[in-house]
DNA sequence: CCTCCACAGGAAGCGCAGGAGT
DNA sequence: ACTCCTGCGCTTCCTGTGGAGG
């Protein structure tokens, strides 16, 4: 049995983790210089005392937005005359409603006040109240915000606040990751959300290589990751998304397995290791954090997706056009039945197709609507990843929620 | 051509939880 | 302690929609 100050002194080939973070706001952020310039200029007449345009930036995950908007919020803030500039970072995945959001900007620039509880116009007549007060410049950093229910209201609200307001503004920066979601908005909502707009693009693969030897640099000792695990893990993920978080969690992670085998350097095998590892610890976060029946509904999938795997084994040579698509009719049927194996009351039909949204906007399904040779118009639906391992991993958790529920009862 | 099928997704409304106002 | 109000998850009902089949 080891001691925890052996666990602490242990060799290990990390230098500073924080770095590594996904959270974490280098000094500098590299390739894009012009986009924080952009958005600097955007936001500087809140230093003059001037309400800044609207902003709208999207892009594909990793690519910088939410790193290069907080940035320079820092900045701003820490800009030595910035009057009464105040920012509120709100990350929709979270605060997905108008109301949840405008409670979080309450709470956030009237700390004092314990928000919960109070009706939508108690707390937009407080959040005004704060504003007009103190002639408040305040940016409003929306992130995910297609995650948001009733955008157009809350953008409405927003926009509209700002006639309210003799004294004190408010700036809305939305980011994205669906340039698509644009289209859904309402036009008013949209005009006044994309006064400013911009886009960031992907990282190439040379851009990768820089950023992440860059952080590798500072996050671990010296002479640890050897410069063909670096190229390596850029060359995976640029030929996968060009997403950099993705990039930064493959370094972590070979860090961690060159730790746990004592190993004094990173080579192309940790990295390879790391990736597997890091592949199926993305599907269980986001799978074991799903809510109850939208893990039945993906279990169903997963099941009928195996049944027919195993049917069709026989012609194993069609990868391309498989017809490993279900039917959304069929799917609901299978989740009925896994809805009364687990002893859940089954959600409608209607929740049910809710559900399969919700599980497509996560990437875990994709779907596609049914063309001819189908009958009728419906929805086919594929599973985003190995079923084996959804299952597995769903069903591990519906064990340990049922025997807590035994215990309970 | 029309009708039917098998769905998609909008609208309305319901019950509940939890805080405000009295 | 009570009534009122609001948000939220959900069901029920309803109106499209696009190909299959007669």
């Amino acid at each position: 049995m080891p001691t925890f100050s052996e666990i602490l002194n242990k060799p290990s080939v990390f230098l500073d983790r924080n770095v590594l973070s996904p959270h974490y706001i280098p000094e500098t952020l590299p390739f894009r210089e012009k986009e924080i310039e952009r958005i600097m200029n955007g936001l500087s007449p809140a230093l003059r005392n001037e309400r800044p345009r609207n902003m709208f930036i999207y892009g594909k995950t990793g690519t910088g937005k939410t790193c290069s908007v907080k940035h320079v919020i820092g900045k701003l803030v820490e800009h030595k005359d910035k009057g009464t500039v105040a920012s509120c970072y709100i990350n929709c995945r979270m605060y997905n409603s108008r109301y949840r959001v405008v409670q979080k900007i309450t709470k956030e620039i009237l700390p004092a006040l314990d928000s919960m509880g109070f009706g939508f116009a108690m707390l937009y007549e407080k959040m005004m109240g704060e504003i007009r007060g103190g002639g408040k410049r305040l940016i409003v950093v929306l992130d995910e915000v297609d995650m948001v229910k009733d955008l157009d209201d809350l953008l409405y609200t927003l926009t509209r606040a700002n006639d309210e307001l003799e004294r004190g503004s408010i700036c809305v920066i939305g980011i994205s990751n669906r340039l698509s979601f644009k289209e859904q908005l309402d036009p008013r909502s949209r005009s006044s959300l994309c006064e400013n707009e911009m886009v960031f693009p992907p990282y190439t693969a040379t851009q990768l290589q820089a950023i992440i030897s860059q952080r590798a640099k500072m996050g671990f000792k010296p002479h640890v990751v050897e410069d063909s695990a670096v190229n390596l893990a850029a060359a995976i993920c640029a030929s996968e998304t060009g997403d950099a978080r993705y990039a930064l969690k493959l370094l972590v992670k070979s860090g961690e397995i060159a730790d746990e085998h004592s190993l004094k350097r990173i080579t192309d095998k940790e990295v390879e290791d790391a990736r597997r590892s890091v592949d199926t610890d993305v599907a269980f976060e986001a799978i074991s954090t799903l809510p109850d029946h939208q893990q039945l509904v993906l279990l169903s999938i997963a099941e009928l997706a195996l049944d027919k795997g195993k049917n069709t084994r026989l012609t194993t040579g069609t990868p391309e056009e498989d017809d490993s698509f279900l039917i959304s009719g069929e799917v609901y049927e299978e989740y009925c039945k896994t809805a009364r194996k687990f002893r859940k009351p089954r959600r409608s039909a209607r929740w049910y197709r809710e559900y399969l949204n919700d599980l497509e906007m996560l990437g875990l399904i994709t779907t596609v609507e049914s063309g001819q040779g189908m009958r009728g118009r419906t929805r086919l639906i594929r599973i985003g990843y190995p079923a084996t391992d959804v299952k597995k991993i769903v069903e591990k958790n519906f064990l340990i929620i049922e025997s807590s529920d035994h215990r309970g009862a």
